[in-house]
DNA sequence: GAGTTTGAAACT
DNA sequence: CAGTTTCAAACTC
């Protein structure tokens, strides 16, 4: 693997080092003396962070979702050799370590030696604070490229209480020598420039880089844990001097620990420990605009420089209480981190599409990423634990979210197009601050249901349901307050249950057992649902945005690609208020839905709501086809081959499907079947996104050959999503474990047998909803 | 806040 | 699998 970083990592002149700033900070710091090593578990246990729910210390709760981790960790997906080429930082967290070397490994042809080697850490309970959350480990590929890899072992504090020993692992190339330099400075007495320790896109980065550190001395304070890494396992004596090192630079600058004594230091914190050095240009645009912002903000939480909202420092330590047990159990399904790697992947996939799109998205497109489709509904993994739970500090968590929401949306849509470097550079960032709260637990993964509105935010501002809607979403926003009376709070239809959360003091819940100190209960009876249908517990809505490539437009990635998992079945609300789940989760209905009357406003389950511009060319096609044909019996044509398109009204008209007459014959002409393929188009009215693909095979063909005919494809993007898409549906019907039907295929207007069996080919074209089982 | 409506979940 | 019951959220007043 010919690797461009491979000459960036020859290591600077040695003058360079003794000239930079780092260096001069360094050594204008006391005199180290070593320190006794001490197991970092000690430091760990001394921290003040708050008690866990008990949840956590459950069997299914010792695996740490960390959407950055997982990021860094697609990058090493081999399956993307652009990544893995391009990106060869390899961050490692939540003590993963070998996970990542085992795909490292698969990377490569070459042999890889993987040294794993518990490093002591140190005592000062300060130190050990901050220093695992910024431990970068070095990875030396096979090529011998440095490569950086975090231990995030905050989060394994957090969530398993404790003792998470920090690995430092150094993996190297037996059969090529590290590059010349690299060897050198394993070695090499510290300090040396920090600015050398990682890879830099080109020399402005680096220079930018000591210009960074030289002008936040935190910042330097926070790379110096970073660079400890550098160490290999043989190099104890400068590891420890480093240590030293942090933390007499602490002492001098009397920062004030722990676990954060501000926002800032948290932000930098989790931007450093996010960095990502090939993207340093944007690091420090952000970092600047963090520092900027300070300067004109004293309260840094409330308002973010960019789509990047921290968790207050107030809050670290607070474990969500979510119940985390699906990806445990999914890890204990499969055995295989790999496969868990997988299946967070897509967790954190969907929330990069946070940042991209407007809405949480759920991954659907590749098979591979929805594997494991309940993963981590935990709408309320923002909500804090009851014990530490106050209003004031709920607030403004709640604000921030929201802030953030509405940052990631206005930027995603005034920005349709900057994804990837921003996607490189921001989504670890984003995401774990979207997909996962300190604990790691993933966040409004159905975010239909905690974050999305119905009406697309096009609400009118004085409208009741719009205040109703904005009250909802102060009050609990991504909090579920169930009121149960009877269910005990262990059935699904109390909403703190069914999103995988325990209920807390805001809920009005009767007798309620969905608590932490009845763990054993609430896990059995999820156990017990879950084994009635698999797929209670995954989100209701499953979005399918990221089929969508990733040059794809933003604008693609909306609620609009979702669909209910087992659709809704409405009789009176007309999929037109929250009873409809679908209308509820801000998606359209589908196929799966055996509602009646859909006026579903986010697409109708005929698929015949459409973009203005679509019914206008409809309309004018119709118009002239009924010019030409006759106005007798144009009309009758029309509502045999679509009686939604038959009514000029008919198109926002709520769908009878008892119009479907049996008569009804699947769309077979080319000119209906272009027609159609506009019809079923839908996109968000005001939005203008593409809202739901609902085509027929047979249009995918058609829309495949005539796509570059048809100018009323939005955005384009069409052939992808379709092509996308169809891969991930062969597993719909077949892969519900139980073998239960999940997407509905009950059909009150498929009297008809051709309607039927299109229906069915459809369902297979259309992802409804992840496989349990992998494929 | 009480009562009603609604549809999902649970049950048979 | 269909029909019924239970339940709690959504909604209305």
């Amino acid at each position: 693997m010919d690797t461009p970083e491979k000459t960036q990592i020859a290591a600077p002149p040695v003058s360079a080092h003794e000239d930079s700033p780092v260096f001069n900070f360094i050594r204008s710091l006391s005199p180290i003396k070593p320190v006794k090593s001490a197991h970092i578990a000690q430091t760990f246990t001394s921290l003040p962070f708050t008690s866990l729910p008990s949840v956590f210390t459950s069997p299914h709760a010792n695996f740490h979702k960390d959407p950055s981790f997982l990021r860094r960790h697609q990058s090493l997906d081999p399956s993307n050799p652009n990544r893995s080429s391009e990106n060869h930082n390899i961050v490692c967290r939540n003590g993963d370590f070998t996970n990542g070397i085992s795909q490292k490994r698969e990377i490569s042809d070459k042999k890889v030696s993987v040294e794993v080697h518990a490093e002591p850490c140190k005592e000062h309970s300060d130190f050990a604070t901050e220093f695992p959350q910024n431990l970068r480990h070095i990875f030396y590929n096979p090529e011998g490229n440095l490569t950086g890899c975090s231990a995030d072992a905050e989060s394994a504090v957090e969530t398993a209480g404790m003792s998470t020993p920090i690995i430092p692992v150094v993996v190297k190339s037996p059969e090529k020598p590290l590059p010349e330099g690299e060897g050198q400075q394993q070695n090499k007495e510290w300090p040396i420039d920090a600015s050398d320790l990682f890879i830099f896109s080109s020399p402005n980065d680096a220079e930018a880089f000591r210009e960074l550190i030289q002008r936040s001395p935190d910042f330097g304070t926070v790379c110096l844990s970073s660079l400890m890494s550098r160490f290999t396992p043989d190099d104890v004596t400068g590891f420890e001097r480093l240590q030293q090192v942090d933390l007499l630079s602490r002492e001098q600058q009397q920062i004030e620990e722990p676990p954060y004594p501000t926002e800032e230091a948290y932000e930098q914190k989790e931007m450093i420990k996010n960095l990502d050095f090939h993207n340093l240009d944007k690091f420090l645009d952000k970092y600047m605009s963090i520092q900027l912002d300070k300067n004109s903000h004293n309260d840094a939480g409330t308002s973010m420089p960019f789509d990047y909202a921290p968790v207050p420092n107030f809050h670290r330590g607070l474990r969500r209480r979510c119940l985390d047990f699906e990806i445990a159990e999914l890890c204990k399904l499969s055995g295989d981190d790999s496969d868990y790697s997988h299946m967070a992947l897509s967790q954190h996939d969907e929330n990069t599409l946070v940042n991209e799109g407007q809405l949480p998205v759920k991954s659907e497109g590749d098979p591979l990423r929805c594997t494991l489709p309940g993963i981590g509904l935990h709408l309320n993994a923002l909500a804090t634990t009851s014990n530490d739970y106050q209003s004031v500090e709920h607030e403004n968590l709640l604000s921030e979210n929201q802030l953030m929401n509405t940052q990631i949306s206005s930027s995603s849509l005034n920005l349709p197009n900057a994804h990837q470097s921003l996607h490189e550079s921001l989504t670890s960032v984003v995401s774990e601050d979207i997909g996962s709260t300190d604990n790691g637990v993933l966040v409004v993964q159905d975010g239909s249901q905690s974050c999305a509105y119905p009406d697309g935010e096009e609400l009118d501002h004085n409208s009741p349901q719009k205040k109703r809607r904005k009250a909802e979403h102060s009050e609990d926003g991504a909090c579920k307050r169930c009121n149960c009376k009877k269910s005990k709070c262990l059935k699904l239809y109390c909403e703190c249950f069914a999103a995988g959360v325990y209920c807390i003091e805001p809920c009005s819940c009767l007798d309620c057992l969905n608590k932490p100190i009845h763990e054993n209960t609430v896990l059995a009876t999820r156990k017990q649902i879950e084994s009635r249908n698999p797929l209670a517990f995954a989100p209701k809505v499953i979005r399918a945005s990221d089929s969508f490539p990733d040059t794809g437009d933003d604008s693609n990635k909306t609620p609009a690609s979702a669909r209910h998992k087992r659709g809704c079945n409405c009789k009176k609300s007309g999929c037109l208020k929250k009873y409809c789940e679908c209308y509820q989760g801000g998606v359209g209905c589908s196929f799966n839905c055996r509602c009646e009357g859909c006026k579903n406003s986010f697409g109708r389950k005929d698929g015949s709501t459409l973009i203005s511009v679509e019914a206008e060319v409809i309309e004018e096609g119709k118009e002239n086809f009924e010019k030409s044909m006759g106005n007798q019996g144009s009309l009758e044509i029309m509502k045999q081959r679509d009686p939604i398109q038959a009514t000029p009204s008919a198109y926002y008209r709520p769908s009878n499907q008892n119009t479907y007459s049996a008569k009804n014959e699947p769309p077979q002409s080319t000119s209906f079947v272009t027609t159609s393929s506009s019809s079923v188009l839908h996109a968000s009215q005001n939005q203008g996104q593409l809202k739901h693909i609902a085509l027929q095979p047979e249009f995918e063909k058609h829309y495949d050959n005539n796509n570059n005919n048809n100018k009323n494809n939005v955005g384009g993007k069409m052939p992808e999503v379709l092509r996308s898409n169809d891969t991930p549906n062969t597993v719909i019907k077949t892969t519900s474990p139980n073998g239960k039907r999940v997407s509905s295929p009950h059909s009150d207007f498929g009297s008809s047998p051709p309607l039927r069996s299109g229906r069915r080919l459809i369902l297979k074209s259309i992802p409804s909803f992840p496989s349990l089982t992998q494929h």
